[in-house]
RNA sequence: GCGAAGGUGGCGGAAUUGGUAGACGCACUGGAUUUAGGUUCCAGCGCGGAAACGCUUGUGGGUUCGAGUCCCACCCUUCGCACCA
């Protein structure tokens, strides 16, 4: 065996062993469990970034592992290769976006390969081919036809210079990013997919999800947010017409105390009253200035304004004024709401502004009154008090009385709520899925039929920023109706990116099929038993995903409905930041890998300057990698100097999958250098001629090993990598201490070698044939402890007097706890002096308390 | 603003889930090898203290024989908020 460690050598040699074997290639095998273990796959930006590095290690180390444990694993690759990057590189270089995508994933396929996943590439697919994306129209129009997609018009932003629609990305302090011209709200059409329809069942099945973190499923039942309360009514005159105003509140019980109604700017009643009163017209539109996103409303100062008009309080008959509010959201059960400010923190603060009264009508912890400035208890669930035939009613049986009060004047019912809101997937782009629609002038929005799907996208065209090419295309644009016949134009809108990642894991199992969406082999290959990604992902991609499931599942083409058993969210990559002040007074981001830091004895970071010329620059914290902050680390560069192996075990050993992970170049050299010792101590191993060993110091050495093994495969377990990579090196110092090749440093290699090959494949594969374990450690058994290695004779009890460490004793493992205390007791006699014992605590196998 | 998660040495993190806080590694210090730098190897390393010992898991309180872990209040950081993917 060669001396010096080279990783380059060892990882061409593996990978081409792989290669040469298709050791990756997988088939269903009814035989042998299966197992689909699924990364996110990327978005083809042009280079790997460590995000990637991070999420597909973990999912190889799963992969390895589970086919070691024998069985049949699934892991491939493709690409969510539409969306607006590509456009914004078309526009900036000229190119279309086709050509930069694909030479983006030429690029980075080769990458991962050099990373040696065990990934199966005949499965590869891109969502921007005909061939994938076909199926995404095939089935939009399927559930057009079944009114689970539909049209209707949605808000977006709209920049008044390019004249065309923005991504919320796009708005930057509510300006467009390349005019700076302030952002409005526009409504326009689009097309919508119905997942409210499923919003029950896919609440109800968070439950049946075991597999996932609690804090997604959290997250997810939250958004979809089920709500049980009234639909309430208050009539108004516009005309001498009766019409009625619809709110929705979970609060029914303090209707007696809405002294206002509150509606959007959007709301129809607004619209009716700014057409007599300018003022509020103006302020109907300045409420339309502005971008659409829902944090930023939020944050909005709340402001509003009276509409002039009157409705009638359904229960006392009381005139009640109807402001516009902007805090109130069009979008969320009926764009208005009754307004209760004793009891509504929103409600409060609009009442003390515009002086509107508040009546306080519910008991709660703090009194019956609600004096400034506002306390959360005033919103508590309490006792109805001046709300005349309701007084002393608890929550449930106001609300109770209430509805059956509004709904004998057929003012008010029950209703449940979502949250959730309908999925708008039209895109105003040229980068996407087509949206498979016609417009006839005689049958409307027609589907198109499936035998002329897909409709291809043209791969030539290069958007310049205002609006969709497509749109000045007539070859694009002129067809004929799939119905009637008649000329037609096409919808030239591309659906939501978020729409190819909604079922491509289920396309995996058969990407060749060019008959059906899906196969057999999605039936054995789903539901995805593994899948890992972000934790920007927790709501919509997963969610989103769920909804495809069922409706896949009602139009018969799969039997699952949970498209994840399993999911592990991955935290972001960190990096430090660094900057000079430049003399323009521009922060200029220098990036951490030119920084040199200085530090003191104890190793504090006191100074840090930039290696070419020396100048001064500043921390700025730890910050996940970013261009605008250039504090990305290229992992190309890492392979090309450390290799693939000392990546992979660095963002494993670094950090827990699911925490952050902090980029090191210090914890880089250190997994390195590890990995250089494993190959020093391979290399000694190899040149050395067996020995017998020496009994006490290998039962020392078995026991270390096995129950680091026993650990080790406890934190594989419950997917905590980072120790399974410390469980490694724990293992490597053991074996160093033996010195020889005795049968307790063979056996301690040998598991060493399987344990640590999901991690680092390459460099385990060479030492494994090389030192004469076998042919392929993939084909290993995955290492078990033997209880034999793990019995001991006498244990070592910690002792503690009332609490406090104040010795250790060796006490035999047969001993009883009577045995075991009064041994404990002689080895901490000074602390006790004499004082009576009140009470002895004995923790098998760990502890003894003495209480004195 | 709403929803979720997280705060442990100089740093990343560990702690068998209520039982020795700081495994493993990085950084740092000393030593050996080397002409030197780098590499490699050996030793030390939470804080205070000469030591005995005391203190220590964001802050303050509580439960317990025993709390990083459980409960309450507060402070701070990160992620998501529907057109980035």
């Amino acid at each position: 065996m060669q001396e010096r460690y080279d990783p380059q050598d060892v990882e061409r040699e593996a990978q081409d062993y792989w290669e040469r074997r298709g050791s990756f290639r997988v088939v269903e095998d009814p035989a042998r469990p299966k197992f689909y273990c699924l990364s996110m796959f990327p978005y083809p930006s042009g280079k790997l970034h460590m995000g990637h590095v991070r999420n597909y290690t973990i999912g190889d180390v799963l992969t390895r592992h589970y086919r070691m444990r024998g069985m049949n694993v699934l892991q491939p690759m493709g690409w969510d290769a539409f969306g607006l990057p590509a456009e914004n590189a078309a526009m900036a270089n000229k190119v279309p976006p086709a050509k930069w995508t694909y030479d983006n994933i030429a690029y980075m396929k080769k990458q991962l390969r050099s990373l040696g996943f065990a990934l199966d590439w005949e499965r590869e697919l891109a969502t921007c081919r005909p061939e994938y994306y076909k199926w995404n129209q095939w089935l939009f129009a399927r559930l057009f036809r079944k009114g689970l997609a539909y049209r209707k018009s949605g808000v977006v932003n709209w920049d008044p210079v390019d004249q065309t629609v923005l991504a919320n990305e796009q708005v930057i302090d509510g300006r467009g990013w390349r005019t700076g011209a302030p952002v409005e709200k526009r409504e326009i059409p689009m097309y919508f997919l119905r997942i409210t329809a499923y919003a029950e069942e896919l609440l109800a099945a968070l439950d049946g999800l075991p597999g996932w973190p609690e804090q997604v499923k959290l997250m997810q039942k939250n958004w979809i947010g089920r709500s049980e309360g009234v639909r309430i009514g208050f009539e108004y005159e516009i005309e001498g017409d009766r019409r009625v105003l619809w709110v929705f509140t979970t609060r029914a019980d303090t209707l007696m105390g809405a002294t206002f109604c509150a509606v959007a700017a959007e709301h129809p009643i607004a619209a009716f009253a700014s057409r007599s009163n300018q003022e509020l017209a103006k302020f109907v539109e300045e409420c339309k200035q502005g971008a659409v996103m829902e944090a930023d409303l939020a944050q909005l100062e709340k402001k509003g304004m009276a509409t002039g008009l009157t409705c009638t309080h359904p229960l006392s008959g009381e005139k009640i004024p109807v402001w516009v509010a902007n805090y109130v959201l069009m979008g969320y059960g009926e764009g208005a709401v009754m307004a209760v400010p004793a009891h509504d923190e929103r409600d409060y603060a609009f009442a003390l502004e515009y002086g509107l009264p508040i009546k306080p009508v519910i008991r709660h912890s703090l009194g019956d009154t609600v004096p400034e400035p506002w306390q959360p208890q005033y919103a508590d669930y309490g006792t109805c008090i001046n709300s005349g035939k309701y007084d002393g009613l608890p929550y449930e049986k106001a609300v109770d009385a209430i509805a059956a009060d509004l709904s004998g004047n057929k003012l008010g019912e029950k209703q449940v709520q979502w949250r959730l809101r309908d999925w708008g997937i039209s895109r105003q782009r040229y980068w996407g899925c087509p949206i498979p629609i016609v417009h006839c002038p005689a049958c409307g929005d027609v589907p198109v039929n499936d035998d002329d799907l897909p409709v291809a996208l043209p791969e030539d065209l290069v958007p310049d920023g205002t609006g969709n090419p497509l749109n000045k295309m007539p070859a694009f644009l002129d067809t004929r109706c799939p119905s009637c016949g008649q000329p037609a134009k096409r919808e030239t809108d591309t659906m939501d990116t978020f729409v190819d990642s909604s079922w491509y894991f289920a396309r995996f199992a058969c990407p060749d099929n060019d008959r059906a969406m899906v196969d057999q082999r999605a039936r054995y290959w789903m539901p995805v038993d593994q899948y890992i990604g972000g934790i920007e992902h927790a709501i919509l991609h997963l969610l989103y995903s769920r909804f495809f499931m069922r409706a896949m599942r009602d139009e018969g083409l799969l039997e699952v409905d949970e498209p994840f058993t399993n999911l592990l969210t991955q935290g972001m990559v960190l990096a430090e930041t660094y900057y000079r002040d430049t003399p323009t007074g521009r922060r200029e981001w220098v990036n951490p890998s030119e920084v040199e830091v200085g530090r003191d004895a104890k190793g504090k970071i006191v100074s840090a300057k930039r290696a070419s010329d020396g100048a001064e620059v500043s921390f700025a914290g730890i910050r996940t990698m970013s261009k605008s902050k250039n504090n990305g680390v290229d992992p190309q560069a890492l392979i090309e100097k450390y290799g693939a192996d000392t990546a992979r075990f660095f963002v494993i050993f670094a950090s827990p999958p699911t925490n952050t992970l902090e980029w090191s170049d210090e914890g880089v050299e250190g997994s390195h250098r590890f990995l250089k010792r494993l190959w020093a101590f391979g290399a000694k191993f190899d040149a050395a001629a067996p020995a017998p060993g020496e009994a006490a110091a290998d039962r020392a050495a078995r026991l270390e090993v096995h129950s680091v093994l026993r650990q080790a495969n406890y934190d594989l377990a419950k997917h905590q990598f980072n120790t399974v990579a410390s469980a490694a090196m724990k293992i490597l110092n053991a074996l160093e201490r033996l010195r020889g090749r005795t049968p307790a440093a063979q056996e301690g290699l040998s598991i060493l070698l399987r344990l640590l090959s999901p991690i680092t494949p390459h460099v385990c594969h060479h030492l494994w044939c090389a030192l004469g374990f076998g042919e392929d450690v993939m084909q290993a058994a995955w290492p078990e402890p033997d209880p034999a290695a793990l019995v001991q004779d006498e244990i070592e009890y910690v002792v503690q007097v009332n609490g406090k460490l104040r010795g250790t004793v060796w006490v035999p493992a047969s001993s009883t706890e009577e045995r075991t205390a009064a041994l404990a007791i002689t080895a901490v006699e000074k602390f006790i002096a004499g004082k009576p014992v009140r009470k002895r605590i004995v923790v098998p196998g760990r502890l003894v308390n003495i209480v004195v």
